[in-house]
DNA sequence: TGCGGAAGGA
DNA sequence: TCCTTCCGCA
């Protein structure tokens, strides 16, 4: 296998740029991180510290000559090294170790599910988050070694909506994670390590799992990993490494297993141990553990809530159980389960959810911790209009990561006042609370307030739009279609989609929860007013049938404060009250 | 020390 | 596209 001319350590060819000179001058700055961190030499330059794909640069300068000596640039210093690095916080490759100096974090996690276009399904095995270690178990294929060699051979394996458009998603950036800067994994580990206690069977390789080997055991191998597949180099192969963020064959982050992904392993997904290392297993697709996908895919989930990611790119996965907020409205379908299009998937997978929503039988067992994400620079900023950078968020690192969510998520953390009371017709947002698609979404209804964010740049307003593009295309799916067309405002009827009606509920409630806030004094004598109106709707509503669930989820969250018990006691009423028509409908 | 905008080069 | 360079700001 051809490598760059760097005799100590060398990434396959596919880890550097096409134009790669046998100086490999076009070397990326992660590689040449990486290559710094693998060499014992420079161990008193930079080395790995703390979690998994952690690393501190011990000697700034230093790193930033070599960095410049290896392109050639003698100007090159720390500043612009690092200039460079935060470039890659959009791309989700770094992220920065908040409170550490000169440390920085590779992530590896969003480099997973782009790999899944080249999962074997029907080998029943399941990707790994883990990096391809070969310590010795046989369920781990390297994917050939550029996107383009996968794409042209392994066609079938794209399947349409199963992985590709995941993929797409994660590699367009509006499916990430760690995007707050701080240790995911460890949330993530955490709940999983609860899952993986209670897992069944099927874990019988646990036992094989390797603990968690040291970066630099991890690292080590890599290139020897990689060797095995210097045959199936692309010669033409573009950038191939998830450097890229472009959807399409291009772009894709994927088959290959990065140097950041090798070294940062969750342990909470066991990984396969794989001889096939040794193994004549130089295919061109992964094989994976189906159980381990379905729990990697409840990871990355927990993550998306953690994170604010898109669980909406689960929906691909029909057969995966999302973990979300336990919402006690029974009725409402399982729409994961039960309005996805029937993909033509037939691995085990399919059975294990057949029949029943599982998530209603047992409640995820994820704690669910929203948080806000992180403000941007702008948004730090902006200070005291924390609801319209909530609800405009377009931190650059989280461009993405805006929505109704966020909006609930401020609302939880700033109070009533700042929830945005979406208008009724704006059904997409309680959606988002439910399946937290969170940027997509808001992009589509709230360019009002984009007008108004001064962080929409050009560049961030395309993101955006190839986000709304992939929404619309998501929206061919049915469960997305549960929506009603956007700013259709529906008629109020006993048979209006429950979901709808709850959403108007919710804002109901949501504008009686910033009523609530204004003051016992006050509150008292709005409370004496709204008893008197509510007595006159409560008697309207009874004939009209109108109602919501959002007072339920919002209590999910909070408990909700003595001034609106009664609301809530109004609003279980009312659930009860449409769940009862919802079985009518 | 870190962030991110902006402009520009290769 | 991936930096490099410069800069203002926190």
């Amino acid at each position: 296998m051809k490598t760059s001319a760097d005799p100590g350590f060398a990434f396959p060819d596919w880890a550097y740029k096409p134009e790669s000179s046998p100086g490999s001058r076009q070397i990326q700055l992660w590689h040449f991180i990486l290559e710094l961190l693998r060499k014992e030499e420079y161990h008193d330059v930079i080395a790995w510290q703390g979690d998994y794909g952690e690393f501190v640069i011990k000697d700034p300068d230093e790193v930033a000559r070599l960095w410049g000596a290896r392109k050639a640039k003698p100007q090159m210093n720390y500043d612009k090294l690092s200039r460079a690095l935060r470039y890659y916080y959009n791309k989700r490759i770094l992220h920065k170790t908040k409170g550490k100096r000169f440390t920085y974090k590779f992530n590896f996690n969003k480099l997973v599910l782009v790999n899944y276009p080249f999962i074997d399904m029907g080998s029943g095995r399941v990707p790994q988050s883990a990096p391809p270690v070969p310590t010795g178990s046989s369920h781990f294929r390297f994917p050939p070694s550029t996107p383009s060699d996968v794409l042209s051979s392994n066609e079938e394996l794209r399947s349409p909506g199963m992985f590709s458009s995941v993929a797409r998603r994660m590699a367009r950036g509006s499916v990430s994670d760690c995007s707050d800067g701080t240790s995911t994994n460890s949330e993530l580990e955490e709940a999983m390590g609860a899952e993986e206690r209670g897992a069944g069977p099927d874990r019988a390789y646990r036992g094989l799992l390797p603990p968690r080997l040291p970066h630099d055991s991890l690292f080590r191998i890599y290139p020897a990993v990689l060797g095995r597949h210097g045959p199936r180099v692309h010669p033409d192969s573009l950038s191939p490494f998830p450097v890229s963020p472009l959807p399409g064959p291009g772009g894709l982050l994927g088959p290959n297993l990065s140097p950041a992904l090798s070294m940062t392993p969750t342990p909470h997904m066991s990984y396969t141990p794989s001889p096939s290392m040794s193994s004549p297993m130089l295919g061109s697709h992964f094989s994976f553990n189906q159980e381990d996908m379905k729990h990697y895919l409840q990871a990355h989930t927990q993550s998306v809530y953690n994170y604010h990611l898109s669980p909406r790119a689960f929906l691909h996965y029909p057969n995966i159980i999302i973990p979300q907020p336990h919402r006690p409205t029974p009725e409402k379908p399982a729409a994961h389960h039960l309005h996805c299009p029937p993909l033509p998937l037939s691995h085990p997978l399919s059975q294990q959810s057949a029949g029943g929503d599982e998530r209603d039988q047992h409640p995820s067992p994820f704690k669910f911790k929203l948080q806000p994400p992180p403000l941007g620079r702008k948004q730090r900023d902006s200070g005291s209009s924390l609801a319209a950078a909530s609800s405009s968020s377009s931190s650059s690192q989280s461009s993405s990561f805006t929505g109704s969510s966020q909006i609930i998520n401020s609302s939880l953390a700033t109070g009533p006042p700042k929830i945005k009371v979406e208008p009724i017709s704006d059904i997409d947002s309680e959606e988002e609370v439910q399946v937290t698609d969170i940027s997509e979404d808001d992009e589509l209804n709230h360019s009002d307030e984009e007008e108004q964010d001064p962080c929409h740049t050009p560049h961030r307003r395309r993101r955006r739009q190839q986000q709304q593009q992939q929404q619309r295309s998501s929206q061919a799916f049915p469960l997305i279609n549960l929506k009603s067309e956007p700013g259709h405002t529906a008629p109020i009827s006993p048979c209006i989609p429950l979901k709808l009606r709850f959403k108007r509920r919710w804002s109901e409630d949501q504008k009686m929860e910033a009523d609530g806030e204004r003051g016992e004094a006050e509150d008292k004598k709005v409370r004496a007013d709204r008893e008197e109106e509510e007595k006159r709707v409560g008697q309207a509503e009874n004939g009209g049938g109108r109602g919501g669930a959002g007072g339920v989820i919002l209590g999910l969250m909070l408990p909700p404060p003595p001034t609106q018990r009664r609301a809530s006691s109004e609003l279980q009423r009312a659930t009860a009250q449409l769940s009862l028509e919802n079985n009518g409908c």
